[in-house]
DNA sequence: TAGAATCGCCAC
DNA sequence: AAACGTGGCGATTCTA
């Protein structure tokens, strides 16, 4: 493909640059930078293109880029949200463009979003630039020049490779965006791009992390560890110990190889794995089994939160920037790694070390049962509504309803079974497994889910409905319409019934994400103006900092902003969201 | 021996 | 495949 494109290295170029796009309503878009982390490198190359003229523009050739008035004109152009700008993983793009030249980029059509959303969760597809480019276009893109070096004098293939990078997302865009109409994916893919700023945003705002407490922390479980580690190989070895008359044996504690050898020399009747759930019910007959459990609660915790989440403090911030990953999940949920902050630990030691910096707060706000709120939504099941309409404490609510007392007469135990089965019912949970996690026998479990279900007849027709309906259309989809492609082998019983669940739990888990997604782009654009920043989410829970002196204000925009998403797709259950104002990440 | 696969466990 | 869904990650174990 020959390409018209010309190097912009002043103001003059700059004006007749935006001159020839603004007549324009797609631009191709991408950038090329120094490092990958835009806190580590340098912005060298914008790139916009119509598809047939391309501009290339030097960002080295204008002094300290975000204060330099001659690039007023390319500022407003990216954050014009009438201009679409088409990038390949525009969070990327987005973030070297707000941090080294300070404009928020709005009007988004993101290639690869795209590209995964109507792959429907086909994990053999891939998403790169040039995968996406051969899938949708057939076009063969040579990628040698993305790991040259973007800091010095370029060289004319370097420019070029820059421009055409370019110039191939506007008639990309045409492709994907027919392949979206056709496949109805229009509004899931909106919510998607309108998403990008936040979470680029957030990326770079960072979570501040206090070290000196980590610290403390992590010096405690150290402690804890080797004691755990100490009375564990004791125990351990007492069934080999005569047999080497060398005192203790050691054994490798995180070998679970080693470790059920030794446990069955000492007599215990290991099962078929020795994972903590098949453990548990051996804890209090053998000690040693207990000891184990323990000693494994500890050393996961130094391994997966110990010294290593400290190498992530970016030292220009001293703050986290983990990677969002927009699309984590098929189901449409965020995954986040690097590190993951969705999987710290929910006890107050380690939340407490996630705080604001002096004269700032947090603003931590969720979803209450948002994912039981879009199962009644979907099932219109009256009494499951009815039980959020009620607006008291939803599991003793169920509880009630499901064993006919008075919500005071809720017994422990009823309220125990209630919540259990709430939850369980979104992942399709079955009387064997919930039998298992309550202590019930079979039969008493069974008799407990017939009278769930009993009770909340539309919730079961619901369930079952969408279950036939995932197995014989082999799609499920969330309310956005984000869409899931189920594959499997109908002659197979046990990955239909898997194919079921999954199918069944996508629209609701997805339902979730959509919802967080809204909130997310409602909430940076009421957010604008005021010391509030967004630092975290969690799948249902949404994290920001601000002034103190602003907290107050800032909980009410995110309450707003978090209770509108809700409304947007839920119209049948009240959308409700706790927000607290504190100084750490705690409940 | 490096990278893949597996186990086990943290979050929602 | 714990007959309960989604992810990431670390340590061990397997494999080319």
């Amino acid at each position: 493909m020959e390409i018209y494109f010309q190097l912009i290295t002043d103001a003059d170029g700059v004006r007749k640059t935006c001159r020839e796009l603004a007549g324009e309503r797609y631009i191709g878009f991408d950038t090329e930078t120094t490092e990958l982390d835009p806190y580590r490198g340098d912005l060298r190359l914008v790139q916009l293109s119509t598809g047939k003229s391309t501009y290339v523009i030097d960002v080295k050739a204008f002094p300290e880029p975000r204060a330099n008035s001659d690039l007023d004109q390319l500022r407003d152009f990216l954050s014009d949200p009438s201009k679409i700008k088409i990038a390949h993983n525009a969070k990327f793009d987005a973030k070297w463009v707000r941090h080294h030249l300070g404009a928020e980029l709005n009007g988004i059509f993101d290639t690869f979003l795209a590209s995964q959303l109507i792959a429907a969760g086909d994990s053999e597809r891939r998403h790169s630039l040039a995968d996406v480019a051969q899938f949708f276009t057939g076009t063969e893109l040579d990628k040698s020049e993305q790991v040259s070096d973007w800091g010095g004098e370029l060289s004319q293939s370097q420019i070029e490779y820059a421009a055409k990078d370019a110039a191939i997302m506007v008639p990309l865009r045409e492709q994907v965006e027919e392949r979206l109409r056709n496949d109805d994916l229009m509004r899931a893919a909106q919510l998607e791009f309108d998403c990008v700023m936040p979470i680029a945003e957030m990326e770079l705002n960072g979570f501040y992390l206090d070290e000196s407490r980590w610290r403390e922390q992590l010096d405690r479980v150290k402690i804890e560890q080797e004691r755990a580690a100490d009375e564990l190989q004791d125990m351990l070895s007492a069934g080999v110990a005569q047999a080497t008359l060398f005192g203790r044996a050691e054994i490798n504690l995180d070998s679970q190889q080693q470790v059920t050898d030794a446990l069955l020399n000492l007599g215990v009747p290991v099962p078929e794995t020795t994972r903590a759930w098949q453990l548990q019910p051996l804890a209090e007959k053998y000690p040693v089994v207990a000891k184990l459990l323990e000693y494994r609660a500890v050393a996961k915790s130094l391994s997966s939160f110990g010294e290593n989440i400290l190498e992530f403090i970016e030292p220009k911030t001293g703050r986290i920037h983990a990677d969002f990953r927009q699309i984590g999940a098929p189901t449409g949920r965020f995954s986040c790694s690097n590190p993951n902050l969705q999987q710290i630990p929910h006890e107050q030691q380690y939340r407490r070390c996630f705080r604001a910096p002096e004269g700032r707060t947090l603003v931590i706000a969720d979803y209450s049962q948002i994912e039981l709120r879009i199962l009644a939504e979907f099932s219109d099941d009256t009494t499951f509504i009815k039980a959020f309409a009620s607006g008291q404490d939803f599991h003793t609510t169920t509880a009630s309803q499901v064993f006919g007392v008075q919500p005071a007469d809720v017994t422990t135990d009823q309220r125990s079974f209630a919540k259990r089965l709430n939850f369980g019912v979104v992942y399709g949970i079955g009387a064997s497994r919930f039998g298992l996690m309550t202590g019930l026998s079979q039969n008493d479990a069974e008799n407990t889910m017939r009278k769930y279900f009993g009770t909340y007849r539309g919730l079961d027709s619901y369930l079952r409905r969408s279950g036939s309906d995932v197995i014989m259309k082999r799609i499920a989809r969330t309310a956005s319409n984000r869409m899931l492609r189920l594959r499997f082998d109908e002659t197979d019983r046990q990955q239909v019934s898997s194919a079921r669940r999954y199918g069944v739990n996508m629209p609701i888990q997805g339902t979730s994400a959509d919802i967080l997604k809204r909130a997310l782009r409602i909430l940076h654009d009421s957010l604008r103006g005021t010391s509030g920043r967004l630092v975290n989410i969690v799948h249902d829970e949404v994290i920001v900092e601000c002034d103190a002196a602003e907290a107050q204000s800032v909980s009410e925009i995110l309450d707003r902003s978090m209770c509108a998403a809700g409304k947007e797709y839920l119209s049948k259950v009240p959308v409700n969201v706790d927000v607290h104002i504190a100084d750490e990440w705690t409940k």
